[in-house]
DNA sequence: GTCTATAACCCGATAGAC
DNA sequence: GTCTATCGGGTTATAGAC
């Protein structure tokens, strides 16, 4: 089972995905060269081309198995019909999944526009998909008379704006747990669609 | 008055700001050349030095001038001791400032990482500055015994990362006016901190 | 104030040796 | 599978002519 020298393929994929990952994340697509990453897996610029067939690859795999990894974990939750219950574990399950992959998300949401057209287009569905997920549950919520939504398609995108925002600041060893963030937040969310106010 | 030929330093100054912003805004900081730049001014690259110190100052001025006019905008708002109406103001004001202006705000927040760290310092105390406007509202109206808000540092970001989200979404053709938008969000935000709910 | 030309360097991607 | 070397092009910023 002798190896060729330097032959690590099983490992070193992975790693060129992290790698970029991680270097997108804190400069940038743009910012980032091949020969960074190369550097930052420990090999040279041409081996990675072992491993992506070119830079813009390399971006659409990380954003498009992560908007993959989000619809099947939220598709993998026990379903919930009463709404508001269905309210509470998007809001929960949102905060969690965002916050256990900041780097992810960071880069869903900033290299956008740096995807081909057609690139962008299949991640935009995605987006939309989820988006979708949230829409539903304020609509079942209307109609099961729960919820006072007039617009469910601008709540859904302003609910997800807000709970998103979540990683811009929080840190975990912060004065507040994860769990008492998630309250905090579907405290607001609750009465954001609720139908009494003061 | 004979000018010197293509003299225009009056007004390539301003062009070179607009440039730069609409450019850095669909491409990217990193993304965008001086050669660009300068090819969308109408000038060759050299040119744009008589305006700018280097890439970083101009990426810079547009964060710095973007965060001091939120500022003073803000300030130039009348008072309002009530805090209900201040929340109403606030809410308002963000989405009207922000959706005037779609390009700065989206800069402000992609290219921050892009900044130097002596210019990140800067452009980030702006920002806190602003949020905590909005914080003391929140805290204002706990003492006025009309919020109900456990943690207004994070709601305060919360509702912020909630507003600015509408300059994803909306186009001013659309179906919905900025007005109906705003009342919307005046809704959610006025419930989220209400003290009664369902 | 703007031009052209250039210094000094970095880029993505590929070819071919091992 | 990884290496070195390289192609053809790009980059920021500056120098000096006009």
């Amino acid at each position: 089972m002798a190896r060729t020298q330097g032959s690590h393929s099983d490992i070193t994929g992975p790693r060129v995905r992290d790698a970029a990952l991680s270097l997108f994340a804190q400069h940038g697509y743009a910012a980032v060269s091949m020969r960074q990453i190369a550097a930052e897996v420990g090999v040279q610029a041409g081996a990675l081309y072992n491993y992506t067939s070119d830079k813009q690859s390399l971006l659409f795999d990380l954003l498009k198995s992560h908007m993959d990894q989000l619809l099947a974990s939220w598709m993998a939750q026990p379903e919930a019909p009463v709404a508001m219950q269905a309210l509470e574990q998007f809001t929960r399950f949102h905060i969690r999944f965002h916050s256990e992959r900041p780097e992810a998300v960071f880069i869903s949401y900033m290299e956008l526009r740096n995807l081909t057209p057609e690139n962008f287009a299949v991640i935009e569905e995605l987006r939309k998909d989820y988006e979708t997920k949230l829409e539903d549950i304020l609509r079942a919520g209307v109609a099961q008379n729960v919820f006072s939504v007039r617009e469910p398609k601008v709540t859904a995108m302003a609910l997800i704006a807000m709970l998103t925002g979540v990683n811009t600041w929080f840190k975990s060893d912060g004065r507040l747990s994860l769990e008492d963030v998630e309250q905090v937040y579907w405290d607001m969310v609750r009465k954001a669609v609720s139908k009494r106010t003061d």
